[in-house]
DNA sequence: AGTTCCCTGAGG
DNA sequence: CCTCAGGGAACT
């Protein structure tokens, strides 16, 4: 599930393997992986040099010299991975991009069929010409305290949720949502209005923290999830609520709960994390008292 | 703002 | 068999 600790830890692994070589052959073997442009414009980088590789939210962005673009989004099972030439039979396999060097390829993998590519032409050039990019909110390890508090004040959406939403804020998924709130204090159901600036400033803490944290760590691997050179993170070691529930809270010993919020899973401590109790989200007891 | 769907492999 | 996982688009 690459999010943003993973989509950069990508990105950093293949930059010093692709970037000033020249590309050959480009075989596109599952047609639907590319939403924007053809199969001519990628046949036509064949010949143009790699200018630089990025990443905005959980994108990844190569540079074409010459001012073109490739940007891919992995989704939850998308490899980007870089190795030898081979004719390897691999059933997921749905790009290559071969470099006149004759030596290593790039290999895009997939294996549900979520992921996608964008061709960009010259022309297409700044985050405005691309929709995909033009609406992602800011990158969370670029934003103050000031501007992240401004993205959550006053809004009925739950705090979860808003996480998620990549127009409010860029790269964050489902396990860094769990992870960060846990580190804040702060439950998952919380209408993001009912948030004091000190929570905001405890979760803008967090967030910037375990993204740097999981960048250090090689990002986190649940299943498929691997790096440029093909190796997986190391960060699902440290998780400390996300997929572990009915463990024991490393902060208090209380049982990881499991709820569903935003359609997804979050795990949570019901004790570190306390939902706000006027906000009915807890019983309230004079209405059990009224049943009977 | 919540639900459904896309897709496939893993686990029950 | 069945259900679940999940990012994000497309619904309601």
């Amino acid at each position: 599930m690459p999010e943003l600790p993973e989509v950069e830890t990508v990105v950093r692994t293949l930059r010093p393997r692709i970037v000033g070589r020249t590309i050959g052959e480009v075989r596109l073997l599952w047609k639907p992986l590319l939403r924007r442009g053809s199969v001519r414009d990628l046949k036509a980088l064949e010949g143009k040099r790699i200018a630089g590789v990025g990443r905005r939210g959980k994108m990844a962005v190569v540079d074409i010299e010459g001012g073109g673009r490739l940007v891919f989004h992995l989704k939850m099972t998308g490899q980007l991975v870089v190795g030898e030439p081979g004719p390897a039979a691999d059933k997921h396999l749905r790009l290559v991009v071969a470099f006149r060097d004759g030596r290593s390829e790039l290999r895009f993998r997939d294996i549900r069929k979520f992921g996608f590519m964008l061709c960009l032409g010259p022309d297409e050039r700044g985050e405005s010409a691309c929709r995909e990019l033009a609406s992602l909110g800011p990158e969370p390890l670029e934003t103050g305290k000031e501007a992240f508090r401004r993205l959550f004040e006053g809004r009925k959406a739950r705090i979860k949720a808003m996480l998620l939403d990549q127009e409010t804020i860029a790269g964050i998924g489902n396990i860094y949502a769990d992870e960060s709130l846990f580190a804040a204090g702060v439950h998952p159901a919380t209408k993001a209005a009912d948030l004091g600036a000190a929570d905001l400033d405890r979760l803008h803490a967090a967030v910037r923290r375990i993204l740097k944290m999981s960048i250090e760590a090689g990002g986190s691997t649940i299943r498929n999830y691997v790096d440029g050179d093909g190796r997986s993170g190391g960060y699902q070691r440290r998780h400390k609520v996300y997929g572990r529930e009915g463990e024991p809270c490393p902060r208090c010993g209380t049982k990881i709960a499991r709820i569903r919020v935003a359609g997804r899973s979050s795990f949570f401590c019901p004790r570190c994390q306390k939902a706000p109790a006027s906000k009915g989200w807890i019983k309230e007891p004079a209405e059990q008292g009224a049943k009977t």
